[in-house]
DNA sequence: AGCACGCCGACT
DNA sequence: GTCGGCGTGCTC
């Protein structure tokens, strides 16, 4: 026998669950997660939709009382059986439980439902509304009389405070509304975001020839059977914004809808703003500050077909097009497109799976290509587009790079060196702008020599150690652990310890060194406002300002036509993140940071300072050359077995109690072993996470890597089986990472 | 959402 | 008694 999940299909808060039915023999073969089937439901057995979220082979429910489904809707493939599959695909490959990719796939199927935002009128007059009030206390319908009260002092009123404060049901207001005393209506608010209020209506810009044929290469790949995903490799600047908008303008044209995604809303405002510009009112925007309700409209909407475009962060990559046509990914290789939470899904991955199953194509585009695409794109699996060249033939800035050892040894030891402040001393004199930057992303307490440069990392992994306030050196892969250091052990310095650099203590020296400048600090703390982030970024384009501090948030978004020197302060503190994929993120920051300098009409300049000038990830970055830069870091990943060159699972396992935690992760470990294909699986840890115990919750984490990713899966399907079977790890809390 | 059930006050 | 309305709880 086969058992059914199902989730019925009345949008209703306290039907937010699965339901199971009996699967008839005869439909065995042919059911699939995903599907729509109609079901018996309720008392009366009212056929009802549903769709189809699990498949079990025994009962979770009492299976006297379990009813078999009516049969399934073939062809009544909808939006959401759509999305259905996609959630069954994403907790199989990312090992979630199904209710949670569900929430992610379909977010907001309770609460603020459109059809809440009801709103009830009285229908009569007033003092025929108080005749009524009265006959009905008389006749004693007490709830009919409260609300026909309570409407003659508010209406409209929203149908949710009726239900909530008044506590009226669905049987009180239904003779009302039938006799025509209150009328319903779903005169619904429609909450557009303000950023589409605003957007000036703007034309089309001319293409430059280099852009043309990258668009040339596209439409081609796209006039083939099964197009490729595409990946436009741009360097910064150089107009790939414009070929999203005309492979948008296709798509729309044929009458298919497009997602774009964008790593933050905030940090790509302007963007945002060009779209809503080109694409008026066919475009929604999708951001992390709309509230449940203004998401659910713009959801809404798109699946109404009101709108063709939406715009937005990794979620926007579930919005419900009927004829989803194209999705973009811009800035491919940001952090943000992975999920934290389980799934902990990639959202290039999703993207491609989805634009599969419904026969949509996908443009991922970047000036930095995380390793991962540009593996597939040199693989021929992504078809590759160059644009090596910035727009309307601005060149890229001249970079050098600023040695800090030498620095410390001619004697100067502020956070500016001599050659770095000199060019701000220029620019001031020219009247043109300067932005600093600090990269303290990843930032996790490394311990470094000011002297030779050196850093203290784990002898197995090869990634920085990090320290604890225990006077512990702590590796986070293998849980290697060492006492710290008071003098260097490859120089004997005792110039070694953590970097202590931060946006207000560089703040504090420009002031120092430059008394007329006017100076902005954008960070943390200077942006938790709302609106403070575009004001900062909106006077320092209005040039009301001659510097620029700030973290890595300043490098992306706004194009600042004065701006003729970018100073990077210390590239080292991300390139020294307890992470393998340091250097990858210390590149993307340089390049990205360099690439804000010299988009005006003048030659840009950059200055990296380092204690690490001739690190490849600095130089290739100093070079604008990615493809030194790639070369490089697959050496080093094939090398060390890390992604993409490996593949990795992580196993993140928590509870509350240690022992038992401790216990649980070393039983999987041993499983782990045991179903090992070979030696050349690696089991590393269980090490400490990242964050080892949040809210009394402990955790641990172990790491299998492998060449072969399906092996992995496959090892994955096996422990997800081994924790159900042994009630051992009921009181764990187990989760899965592919990288 | 939609239906059944048990409760309550009022009236043939 | 018993009828109509009200609030609650359940739906595989």
């Amino acid at each position: 026998m086969i058992y059914a999940d199902v989730i019925v299909d009345i949008s209703h808060e306290k039907l937010d669950r699965s339901f199971q039915y009996l699967v008839p023999g005869e439909l065995e073969r042919e059911i699939r997660v995903g599907m729509v089937a109609a079901i018996p439901f309720g008392n009366g057995n009212r056929e009802r939709k549903g769709y189809i979220v699990g498949l079990s082979q025994k009962p979770r429910y009492d299976p006297a009382k379990l009813k078999p489904l009516y049969r399934l809707c073939s062809g009544e493939e909808t939006t959401e059986s759509r999305l259905v599959s996609l959630a069954a695909w994403m907790r199989e490959r990312y090992g979630s439980t199904m209710a949670q990719a569900l929430k992610t796939v379909i977010p907001v199927r309770k609460k603020v439902r459109a059809k809440e935002k009801r709103y009830l009128y009285l229908n009569i007059e007033r003092d025929e509304a108080e005749k009524l009030a009265e006959s009905l206390e008389k006749k004693h319908c007490r709830a009919r009389a409260r609300l026909v009260r309570a409407l003659m002092s508010e209406s409209p009123m929203e149908y949710t405070k009726a239900s909530g404060e008044l506590g009226m049901t669905a049987g009180v207001l239904k003779p009302l509304a039938e006799q025509g005393v209150v009328k319903v209506s779903q005169n619904e608010v429609c909450r557009l975001p303000e950023v589409v209020r605003q957007a000036p209506k703007e034309p089309a810009a001319e293409l430059t020839n280099v852009q043309k044929e990258a668009l040339g290469q596209i439409r081609n790949e796209w006039q083939k059977k099964t197009a490729r995903p595409v990946l436009i490799h741009g360097v910064t600047g150089s107009g790939k914004t414009q070929i999203y908008m005309k492979l948008i303008e296709d798509t729309v044209a044929e009458g298919k809808q497009a997602i774009v995604l964008i790593p933050e809303i905030a940090l790509t405002y302007q963007t945002v703003r060009r779209f809503c510009g080109y694409f008026g009112d066919k475009v929604s925007v999708l951001n992390s500050r709309l509230s449940q309700g203004e998401r659910y409209d713009q959801f809404r909407r798109a699946k109404k077909g009101e709108i063709q475009v939406i715009v937005g962060p990794r979620s926007a990559l579930f919005t419900p097009f009927s004829r989803l046509g194209l999705i973009i990914i811009d800035e491919e290789h940001e952090q943000t497109y992975k999920s934290e939470t389980s799934p902990r899904y990639h959202a290039s991955e999703v993207a491609v799976k989805r634009a599969e199953m419904e026969g949509a194509r996908v443009v991922f585009g970047s000036a930095t290509p995380s390793l991962e695409s540009y593996t597939k794109a040199v693989s021929g699996e992504y078809l590759l587009v160059k644009l090596n060249e910035r727009y309307r033939n601005r060149s890229l800035p001249n970079v050098s790079v600023v040695d800090l050892r030498k620095e410390l040894r001619a004697g100067n030891r502020s956070v500016l060196s001599r050659t770095l402040k000199e060019a701000i001393e220029e620019r001031l004199s020219r009247k043109e702008q300067t932005m600093l930057f600090l990269n303290r992303r990843g930032y996790a307490g490394f311990v470094s020599c000011r002297s030779c440069g050196s850093v203290l990392k784990c002898p197995h992994c090869d990634v920085a150690l990090s320290e604890h306030n225990n006077g512990k050196m702590i590796c986070h892969y293998c849980g290697y652990e060492r006492e710290t250091v008071k003098k260097c052990p490859v120089c004997g310095s005792p110039y070694i310890g953590g970097f202590k650099a931060g946006t207000q203590q560089i703040e504090q020296v420009l002031h120092k060194n430059f008394p007329e400048a006017g100076i902005l600090r954008m960070d943390y703390d200077t942006t938790r406002t709302k609106g403070s982030y575009e004001q900062i970024l909106s006077s320092f384009a209005a040039h009301k300002a001659d510097i620029l501090v700030g973290t890595q948030m300043i490098v992306k978004g706004h194009d600042f036509p004065d701006v003729t020197l970018v100073g990077v302060i210390a590239a080292d503190l991300s390139l020294n993140a307890a992470d393998y994929r340091s250097a990858e993120r210390t590149f993307q920051l340089l390049t990205q940071a360099v690439g804000r300098s010299g988009r005006g009409k003048r030659q840009g300049e950059a200055i990296i300072q380092t204690y690490h000038p001739d690190h490849y990830s600095i130089q290739a970055a100093a070079e604008q050359n990615y493809e030194k830069f790639y070369q490089e870091e697959m050496g080093y990943r094939t090398l060390m077995d890390y992604p993409p060159a490996a593949h990795m699972l992580s196993v993140l396992a928590s509870g509350e109690e240690e022992e038992l935690l401790e216990k649980g992760i070393g039983y999987i470990r041993k499983f782990a072993e045991r179903v090992s294909p070979g030696p050349k699986l690696h089991i590393i840890g269980p090490a400490s996470a990242a964050v080892g115990k949040v809210n009394d919750v402990y955790r641990r984490v172990l790491y299998l890597k492998y060449r072969e990713e399906r092996t992995l899966l496959e090892i994955k399907d096996k422990i997800e089986k081994y924790i159900e079977i042994n009630p051992g790890f009921r009181k764990l809390y187990i989760q899965y990472d592919f990288e």
